[in-house]
This record gives C-alpha cells, sequence and structure tokens, in this order.
RNA sequence: GGGCGCUUAGCUCAGUUGGUAGAGCACCGCCUUCACACGGCGGUGGUCGCAGGUUCGAGUCCUGCAGCGCCCACCA
C-alpha cells in the first residue's frame, strides 16, 4: 500500500526520460493493456470491508449501443473510484450486462428474422441463416436462447473496448451478465426465499397487460403518452323506461359491462342506486352502485364500469365486488361470447349475438368504431362523439396502449414495505440531495405489488414446476420448488425432483412455471450477483453493503428503488451508503440525447477525435444530478488541457536536475496555495462533487502556468545562482507531482505518460495528495512568513499583470525589452519587490524597475529598447 | 392537480455560512516567446427571470408570480 512519501515530490535525475515532442496521440493505446497486465486496477480481496470501496456499477443494455449519455455517467463513477483508490482503498469495481430481457428479444428477431415457438423441439447446431429470412423462421426457445446468448456475446466485447478505450478503471475479471449462470442462479435462489418467506405469491388477478408482446407488465414500466380519442355519449335504458346517459372513451368495452357507478352524494343518481339499468346493444342487465371514486363533475357524473377499462375500473370490481365479464384477449382483440349463457344473460340474445358478431375478433381500436356506428344506428348514441386528446397508459416498450388481462401471475409483496423502505431512502446519502424526493414520490405513489412474471422466453425462469392432475388441471397451489444446490434451473427442460422426463405435461405428471421473471428483478440484485452472494461469504462480508450506486434519475423508480426493495426483503440492510445521481446529456436545443442522434455521433469517434481524456473532461464538467448539453467545445477544451499538461511537465522537469531547499518567497507561496487546493479538492470530492474538484484543479493549473512558470523561468535556468535555480527546481517539481496526482482521476491518460517520464510506477495508485505533503518541504515556515510570502506572490501577479497589459496596448512583441518601469505604489508594496525584482525583471524583459512610494498604484512602462534589427 | 429542479455575459455554466458580478467558448486586438500555434498576452460584453419582503447591505435568505424541464397522480 503505498503511503505519503516525500519522494513522490521529488525528482531522481536518473529514472527521468522526457520525450523530445510529447503527443497525446496513441496514449490510450499503450496504456490501457499496460494496466491491465500490471494489474492496476484489480481488487485486492484480502481487504477488510472499512479498506474496501464497492461500487454498484450499471449494467448497461447490451441490446442498444452505447451512446454519450453512458460515456457521461459512466465517467463520473470511474472519477469517484480512481479518487477512492488513490485514497488507499481496495476499490471494488466490477462491470456487468444487462443482456436479459424484451430489448435482446427484439434485437435478436430482428437480426436474425427468428421468432421463438416454445411448442417446437430444440434443434441441435441450429445456425441461423446468413440473411434474415421473410418472414422470420420460427425456433425452438432454447435455440432462440442461444441466438440470444451469441449476439449479446459479440455486443458485449464491443462494450467492453469502448470502455477501456475510456480509460474505466473497473476490474475486468469480475465481470458478470445479467442472463449469466450466476445472475440465474442468485436470482432463482432469491426468489425462492422470498417464496418461504411469504413475499412472493401467485394470484389470478386483473393485470397490466402489453397486447403486442402478450405479457404483463409491473407499475413501474408504465408511461403516458398523448392520445386521440372520442367522448361517446350513450343511453342505458332505466327500469322505469327513461334513460341514463354516460360517457365513455371506450365504448367497444360495453359488452364487458359489470355496473354503472357514481358519487353517493349525487343527487342525481342517488334514487338509481340498487336497481339496475339495461346495457344498449347487449340488453344486459347492470346494478347501478355508489362509490366515491366517481367523479360527478365528469361527463355525465355516471361512470360505465367495465372488467377492465382502466385501473380505475380494477378498483370499483374489486370494493363494488362484481362479477367478470371479460371480452379483451390477450392479443388485444375481442374474444367469443355465448349470449344468453351465464353470466352473459341478455334480454333479446339473438340481437346481442347479432351486434357482437360484428365485433368479434376486431382489435379494440376497430371495434370501437364498428360499436360507434352499431350505437348510431340503434339510436343509442346521444349527438357524435367528441374528440379529444387524453393521456393513456403504455408499456415503455409498447406501441399500443396498455390493456387490462385477468391472469395467473407472479407478485412481490411491496405495499406494505411503503414505510420501511421510506426509512431506507431517508438513510441512503443521495447525490445530490434534493433526488431523494423522486423516491419517496414513487414509493408514497405505489398502488400495488409488484408483478415480476413475464410471458416471454429470454429471462430468467421461475425454479418452479407443478403437478398435473388426473383430469388434466396443473395445480399451481402445490407449487414445487427447485433444490437451491441445483439452480439456476430451467423448469421448461429440467425435472422436479420424483418425477421423469417423459411425466411432462400429461396428467399425473407435471409442468414447468412457463414464466420468466421481469428483468428488474434480477437487476435489483447486482448487488448481490456482484458481491458474491450467498455463494461466497467472504466476498459478501467484504463488500455489502456496497458504497456506492451511481444510476440517472429516469430509473430511481425501476432500479434504485428495486433494489432498495429486495436489499431490504433479503437482507433488512440498504443494498449501499450512498448513490450518486447522474443528469442526461441533451441536445444543444435541450432536448434528450436520443438514440437516432448518439448514433449519428458514436462514442468511439468521439474518443477518437477528441481523446479519452478530452471527452472524459466533458463529462467530469457536468455536476451530479445536473443535464449537461453535449459540447464538443468543452472536449477541446479539455484536450487543450491535456496537451498542456504535456507541455508544461516537458517545461518542469527539463533541466531539472539541480535540487534543493525551497527558499524563494514565491515558490513557497505556490506551494502554500496548491497546499489549499488539495484540502478543498479533497473535501469536495468525500461529497463526490467531482465536478468542482476538476474545476479547482484546472483553476489553480492554468494560473501555475501563466503566472508561476513564467515568474521562475529565468531563476531555474541559473540567472541567479545555484540556490535559486534549486529552490525553483524544488517547487516546480513537489508542484507537478501533485498536479499531476489531482488529475489523475480526471485525465488519466496523460497524468499516467507525464507520471512514468519520471516517477515508478502508476500514477493511479499512487497516494491521493496531502497538504502535509507539502508542508514537509517547508519545515521552517511560520503563519507571519506564509503571510509575506502570499503578499509578496500576490505583488508579482500585479505587476506581471500591469505591465503586460501596457506591452499588449503598445503592440510591442515580447522580444523588445522594456527600457523601465515606473512603479508608484504604497510603502509596504515596495517593501516586497526586491523578492521579485529579478524574476519580474526576467519574465517581463524589463532592464530596470524604478519604485516611489506614494499613493494608489500606478505602472509606467518609460519605453522600449530599439527593435532589433 | 401534487412534487422536484432550473432561470446569472451571445453560448455552456460556476458563484458553499449575505459584503463592490466570475470562468471557458465565441468575438476583437497584439505576439512565431528558447514547455506549448493542439499556443501566449490583453480586451469588449451582464439592471443575476419578474414583483414584493427581511437587512446597513440580497445573485445568495423569505413570500408570491411567470417560463422551461423532469417525476408522480388523474385520465368516465
Amino acid at each position: 500500500m503505498p503511503g505519503p512519501r516525500a519522494s513522490l515530490l521529488s525528482l531522481d535525475p536518473a529514472r527521468l526520460s522526457l520525450p523530445e515532442k510529447p503527443a497525446l496521440e496513441g496514449l490510450e493505446a499503450k496504456w490501457t493493456p499496460r494496466w491491465d497486465a500490471d494489474g492496476v486496477y484489480a481488487f485486492d480481496r484480502s481487504r477488510a470491508r472499512d479498506q474496501v470501496f464497492a461500487v454498484d456499477t450499471p449494467p448497461p443494455t447490451v441490446s442498444g449501443s452505447l451512446h454519450v449519455g453512458h460515456v457521461f455517467s459512466y465517467t463520473h463513477t470511474d472519477v469517484i473510484a480512481r479518487f477512492q483508490r488513490m485514497r488507499g482503498k481496495a476499490v471494488f469495481y466490477p462491470m456487468g450486462w444487462d443482456d436479459n430481457g424484451l430489448p435482446t428479444e427484439r434485437r435478436v428477431q430482428n437480426y436474425y428474422g427468428v421468432r421463438c415457438d416454445p411448442s417446437l423441439p430444440y434443434a441441435p447446431g441450429f445456425l441461423p441463416p446468413t440473411t434474415p429470412p421473410k418472414p422470420p423462421m420460427s425456433v425452438s426457445r432454447p435455440n432462440f436462447i442461444e441466438l440470444c446468448n451469441r449476439l449479446t456475446g459479440e455486443d458485449e466485447k464491443v462494450f467492453e473496448h469502448l470502455w477501456r478505450y475510456l480509460g474505466l478503471s473497473v476490474d475486468w475479471s469480475m465481470t458478470y451478465a445479467t442472463i449469466g449462470t450466476r445472475a440465474q442462479r442468485v436470482s432463482q435462489i432469491a426468489f425462492l426465499r422470498l417464496l418461504s418467506k411469504g413475499y412472493a405469491y401467485q394470484v389470478e388477478a386483473p393485470t397490466l397487460w402489453d397486447v403486442d408482446f402478450k405479457t404483463a407488465v409491473a407499475q413501474a414500466e408504465l408511461e403516458d403518452r398523448d392520445l386521440a380519442g372520442a367522448y361517446h355519449r350513450i343511453q342505458f335504458a332505466k327500469p322505469d323506461g327513461g334513460v341514463v346517459e354516460i360517457e365513455t372513451t371506450r365504448p367497444e368495452l360495453i359488452p364487458a359491462c359489470v355496473a354503472l357507478v357514481a358519487h353517493p352524494d349525487d343527487e342525481r343518481y342517488q334514487p338509481l342506486f340498487g336497481h339496475d339499468v339495461i346495457t344498449p346493444l347487449f340488453g344486459v342487465r347492470v346494478p347501478v352502485r355508489a362509490h366515491t371514486l366517481a367523479d360527478p363533475g365528469k361527463g355525465s357524473g355516471i361512470a360505465m364500469i367495465c372488467t377492465f377499462g382502466d385501473t380505475t375500473d380494477v378498483t370499483w370490481w374489486r370494493e363494488l365486488s362484481l362479477p367478470v365479464r371479460a371480452v379483451l384477449q390477450p392479443d388485444g382483440r375481442l374474444g367469443a361470447v355465448s349470449w344468453g349463457t351465464k353470466g352473459w344473460e341478455s334480454a333479446d340474445a339473438e340481437r346481442a349475438t347479432r351486434y357482437y358478431g360484428e365485433l368479434q375478433g376486431l382489435p379494440a381500436a376497430k371495434a370501437r368504431v364498428k360499436i360507434a356506428e352499431q350505437l348510431r344506428d340503434s339510436g343509442d348514441l346521444v349527438g357524435e362523439p367528441r374528440q379529444i386528446t387524453h393521456a393513456v397508459k403504455f408499456f415503455e416498450k409498447g406501441d399500443r396502449p396498455l390493456e387490462i388481462i385477468t391472469s395467473r401471475q407472479w407478485f412481490f409483496k411491496t405495499i406494505e414495505f411503503r414505510e420501511p423502505l421510506l426509512k431506507r431512502g431517508a438513510q441512503l446519502q443521495w447525490h445530490p440531495p434534493y433526488m431523494q424526493a423522486r423516491f419517496e414520490n414513487w414509493t408514497n405513489g405505489l398502488n400495488g405489488d409488484w408483478c415480476v412474471s413475464r410471458q416471454r422466453f429470454f429471462g430468467v425462469p421461475f425454479p418452479l414446476w407443478y403437478p398435473i392432475a388426473a383430469d388434466g388441471r396443473v395445480e399451481y397451489d402445490k407449487a414445487i420448488a427447485a433444490e437451491e444446490h441445483r439452480l439456476p434451473i430451467d423448469p421448461s427442460t429440467d425435472v422436479p425432483p420424483g418425477y421423469r422426463e417423459d411425466q411432462r405435461g400429461v396428467p399425473g405428471g407435471f409442468a414447468g412455471d412457463p414464466d420468466v421473471m421481469d428483468t428488474w428483478a434480477t437487476s435489483s440484485l447486482t448487488p448481490q450477483i456482484a458481491c458474491g452472494w450467498p455463494d461466497d461469504p467472504d466476498l459478501f462480508a467484504r463488500t455489502f453493503p456496497m458504497d456506492l450506486r451511481p444510476q440517472a434519475h429516469d430509473i430511481i423508480r425501476t432500479w434504485l428503488f428495486d433494489t432498495v426493495l429486495r436489499a431490504e426483503l433479503e437482507h433488512d440492510s440498504l443494498p449501499w451508503t450512498n448513490t450518486a445521481i447522474s443528469g442526461w446529456v441533451l441536445d444543444p436545443d435541450r432536448k434528450k440525447m436520443s438514440k437516432s442522434k448518439g448514433n449519428v455521433v458514436t462514442p468511439m469517434g468521439l474518443l477518437e477525435e477528441h481523446g479519452s481524456d478530452g471527452v472524459r473532461y466533458w463529462a467530469a464538467s457536468g455536476r451530479p444530478g445536473t443535464d449537461t448539453a453535449f459540447d464538443t467545445g468543452q472536449m477541446k477544451v479539455g484536450r487543450r488541457l491535456a496537451m498542456k499538461l504535456l507541455n508544461a511537465s516537458k517545461f518542469v522537469l527539463a533541466s531539472s536536475q539541480l535540487q534543493g531547499p525551497i527558499t524563494a518567497e514565491v515558490d513557497r507561496a505556490i506551494l502554500q496555495r496548491l497546499g489549499q487546493v488539495i484540502d478543498a479538492a479533497t473535501l469536495d470530492f468525500e461529497g463526490y462533487d467531482y465536478a468542482r474538484v476538476l474545476q479547482r484543479t484546472e483553476d489553480f493549473f492554468w494560473r501555475f502556468c501563466d503566472d508561476y512558470l513564467e515568474l521562475v523561468k529565468g531563476r531555474r535556468y541559473g540567472e541567479q545562482g545555484p540556490e535559486g535555480a534549486a529552490s525553483a527546481n524544488s517547487a516546480l517539481a513537489a508542484a507537478l507531482s501533485v498536479l499531476l496526482r489531482l488529475f489523475a482521476p480526471f485525465l488519466p491518460f496523460v497524468t499516467e505518460e507525464v507520471w512514468s517520464w519520471w516517477q515508478p510506477g502508476s500514477v493511479h495508485t499512487s497516494a491521493w495528495p496531502t497538504r502535509a505533503e507539502l508542508d514537509a518541504l517547508l519545515p521552517e515556515h511560520a503563519p507571519a512568513q506564509d503571510s509575506r510570502d502570499q503578499q509578496i506572490y500576490d505583488w508579482a501577479t500585479t505587476v506581471l499583470f500591469e505591465v503586460r497589459k501596457q506591452r499588449s496596448e503598445a503592440k510591442q512583441p515580447l522580444k523588445v525589452p522594456i527600457t523601465q518601469v515606473a512603479i508608484t505604489a504604497p510603502s509596504a508594496d515596495l517593501a516586497l519587490m526586491p523578492s521579485v525584482d529579478a524574476d519580474l525583471r526576467a519574465a517581463l524583459r524589463v532592464h530596470r524597475f524604478e519604485c516611489a512610494a506614494g499613493e494608489g498604484r500606478t505602472f509606467a512602462v518609460a519605453g522600449y529598447d530599439a527593435a532589433p534589427a
């Protein structure tokens, strides 16, 4: 473990090796393999928990392409990780790939031109056609999963190359994938443990359903989209012969109507409560009920309850104990109905059958148009439909509005943990703090348990089978769980204990659970997956709860919330102590950087054009949680900074063999100032404010170059004798050592390059600088002396500035010496002059300063030497 | 409808216990200077969204308003 050593600050001429012409090109290719070979970022798992800094890296979705937003936020994490490593922590920084779930399935379908048909048998050795066939060819589920693994494997190689090129200090030996064996094992073990605790349960219930993907989805995966719709005003017949009018945007659900509902205080409808009305077209008697959720101000104040049109219908249906009369099928079309049979009693079954026959088989949107015609013909439509735009719930990856379909699904208990979860949210350190409000907002707004089953293929299966009764009925309430040591298993190919494969799907035999888990049910276990739970308790004890979860703010409701929930349910603990929330990368026109634009500007292209250090500089300038504009200008600035660092370092290290005590006032002053920068930067870093660290360091560095380097240039070349040169050289070397280490987390390539010119080992495993290191070089300083040194330095920069300005205004080139500068200033200022007179004359090319005591400060250039011929 | 954030130079943004407005980019001028033209030096540019309030003093604290963005809810 490298600790602070004086030798980091001094120069060993025997070790020095300066390039003729330093360059940034090729530094990524030069250093990435060396870091790998030297294990610079390898996690030392012998260290105790308090000496470890564990990062729960977001596993990027491999089915997409990486875009600048990834580069942006992953750089933030890397900067923090590098700081912690230099502070002496063993940094646990694995990378994961999220290759599980729907996005991968979609990509595989399009890429290979296939679709999954679970009824087909596995075809060993199957290879997809070289060009995607049209229409897509059907493949078995195991073959489909092979293709998913094959494509994600290729994508992951590309991703890893980009991350290495960017300079992420990840330990690549610990990489995991959310569809990998280990993630599946953790996911299945965690599921079975929740099941045994009673925290996981299955139920046949109305569930949010995507009709294109034909799967259940969770509340967290919803989004609202504005859609054109129309209010239809429709008559229901009252028993006394009158009518009651309702308004609906979904008239196609009239056959699914089970009741009307109005507010209990609504005097208009109170007489109807407890009585029945007759549905138009289908002649079904439905009751009129009272419920406080009915809004007297909306539509006609009385609403139709269908099974199911929206989530409010579900609430009414449950709380009013209404029957189910479902017409929508999982594919979003209206299914077959036998009017006149039980549950479908109609006053005129023949008429109902005639009307419904025109609707059956249509998708909901088409049925809506058709039924409006029917209602118009039958005289039950009042006026014409009124066009509106309203927000409708969609699956975030879906193309058609969600429906609510009754089906058997697995849930994790969530609602009853609302209070403990809110407490965990308050314990977590949020960077920036206001992001905690997002978490609380979401937690308080939860309206149901987490539906975790998906009717898809490429995901982690439920490790369960069900007995099949003698009558062929699947006994879902008698689930057979796999033994933990066998996990992961796939119930579609593995056989439960006590059964044989030939008993699959037959009466008296068994059936595997056909579903896979929500991708978040696995992603919410990234701390457990990365930290070795439960198979490597030693690693787990050294890394969990982790220190940092970095992520973007749009997935607080999913990834962050779900991870907190799983740690609460499994470990009664927070999964990490800190979370750093990154903003988004915005287009210059303030829109979120879109995928299409991200593809136009590829991350690799940016890294090649501006250098990884340049791109990292831009990324690290974005403050935690703040959306940041995509700005190649900032990348150019970063590249310029890296270039400046190369050149300034070359200057500092050249002709620097003569080292000695730091005696000159300005030399002491610059190191004092640098010490203050270290203190402030360290505090900022501890608060995760990396952007401010960079800003402070950069600010100091430019002033260091512009003023200090110019000021000592003559002296360090020996113009004032060996002691002066030695003082300057020692101060320069010390300052460079500190600056390289301050910049190292941000600009890993250029700092490593310069470090290698004169220091052993990697700058990235060197110690984070401290003020005490620099103080040790100034053994006899006292506060009064420090203060005077600072006054001298300030005075020197004032003179530099004033004389430069006059030279600029006089448009005199630097090669023309100034004959004399007349300075009038208070005698306290003039008393500082002797300490810097020689430095200033050299830096400004002034023959002499003529000083006179007086009020205020004036600097008058008396004249210039004749320009050389 | 509820919540959170933002609003400072043409652009991107700093401004940490309230004390005379900052940086970079862009723009203008000068300079090939022996670390650096992938450069250096200097300069122009802002009634800090609006209106009140607290204070000797407000970009900073309080109240209200407006615009923008995001999250959530409602969606008959």
